[in-house]
DNA sequence: TGAATTTCTATTGTTGACAATCAGGTTGTA
DNA sequence: TACAACCTGATTGTCAACAATAGAAATTCA
């Protein structure tokens, strides 16, 4: 576990800030599935009192990556095949609606930058930068979330994004097929750009379910190995 | 293993428990919307220090029943017909998977206890107990998603509904046609216990879109006549 | 006058000290 | 040995004092 370094002369809150720097640990994996966090030291790594430090893992345990056991102890959230299965079907749920909401906006120029963003993924794919390809399906899928221009459905979203990532990292997870990935990603842009409500729904919906299943099976057998 | 009558889960953290008074107060409307909050005077109505507050309004901050601007002031959520929208369309969209999940999870034992509440609400509406209405209609849908069993999509719902009750408390709303009502319900009841999982979603998903353009409307004229 | 600047004050943000609680080890007893 | 009751140290929970900030009020100066 590698030290957090100070915060200070920064100008957002400082629970804030600590969190931040948690959370960053979190989804690199530098802190690992449940992992016991000590208040006292993330305070003087961070170099903030204790409250503070508290007061971020709070906000960290209500975006799910954290979880408190009153009196007892902080630690990273567990992953299980039961969670992966949770975060898919929430994911796509809210990325159909999402897809459609987006749709019924869409202007040529959000159109064209939707675009360029597909256009980044299938090059990325194209020149097996595999690392990128995951930050560009990300962003990509945040993008459609903006453009449905619906504040709570954006922020439920990310926190959703958020734990799949640190899924995703824990488990060492990788999409399998990426021309596959590419193909429906096109269609699902073509989908929303052509305001094509239902299609778009339904692609947001198709897309997400197909890979809950095998993001499932990594975590499992990932918990598994672990076991042993 | 340990005693039966143990209920030492009672202990729960004061802050907790500060947050559950404020948040009644709001959900009565005692305390309105955009009302300001001031530590200091909370600390001394609920006999705790400011710290234990400040972390309640985070808790309740989270919740989306109160906002906070940085370094100057605590409030009540605001309402608009913005906010009664977003509260809407995702609410169908969680009530709309949770009904499908419902449905497919669903047993002989569940569903007895699913038309026990269903014909609760038919009773109030036939006994004109319109102050218990609303509260059954919310309590048999948080059923309906209980038997979905997600917990994040419980825990999101929740949240949603909280704030649903919110806007309806500041508005003023009242369901319009009591039959209507108990007729969308009993359908949608019945098409969960039947397992037939695409009509429970599409029942659940209606049921919601045609209260939010009503509810919209209310918060919308409700905030006119306030500016006056 | 009135725009810019400087107090001033109410309020929020942060901290270190103290209290409560828990897990695990130790002792005493059948 | 088995097991319950009692310590003990580590850790979390709560508090009240202190610092920083924003916005209002007072002051300056063209």
């Amino acid at each position: 576990m590698t030290k957090l370094g100070s915060l200070k002369s920064e100008k957002r809150l400082l629970d804030r800030q600590a969190a931040d720097r948690i959370r960053q640990h979190i989804l690199q994996g530098i802190l690992p599935a449940s992992t016991r966090l000590l208040e006292t030291q993330l305070s003087e790594e961070l170099e903030v009192s204790r409250g503070t430090v508290r007061s971020a893992l709070a906000v960290l345990a209500r975006e799910g990556l954290v979880s408190q056991v009153a009196f007892t102890r902080w630690q990273v959230a567990e992953t299980s095949a039961v969670d992966a299965w949770e975060l898919y079907t929430l994911r796509a749920a809210l990325e159909a609606l999402a897809a459609r909401l987006a749709a019924s906006n869409m202007t040529a120029n959000d159109g064209k930058r939707l675009r360029e963003t597909g256009a980044e993924l299938a090059t990325a794919v194209r020149e097996n930068r595999f690392a990128d390809v995951t930050d560009i399906d990300f962003r990509l899928h945040q993008k459609i979330v903006e453009l449905a221009r619906h504040g709570r459905l954006a922020e439920q979203h990310d926190y959703i994004l958020q734990q799949v990532r640190f899924h995703m990292v824990h488990s060492g997870f990788l999409p399998r097929d990426y021309s596959a990935l590419v193909d429906e990603h096109t269609a699902l842009i073509d989908a929303v750009i052509n305001r094509d409500l239902d299609l778009a729904e339904r692609l947001a919906r198709i897309h997400n379910e197909a890979e809950v299943k095998l993001l499932s099976a990594f975590v499992e057998q990932k918990n598994k190995s672990a076991v042993q």
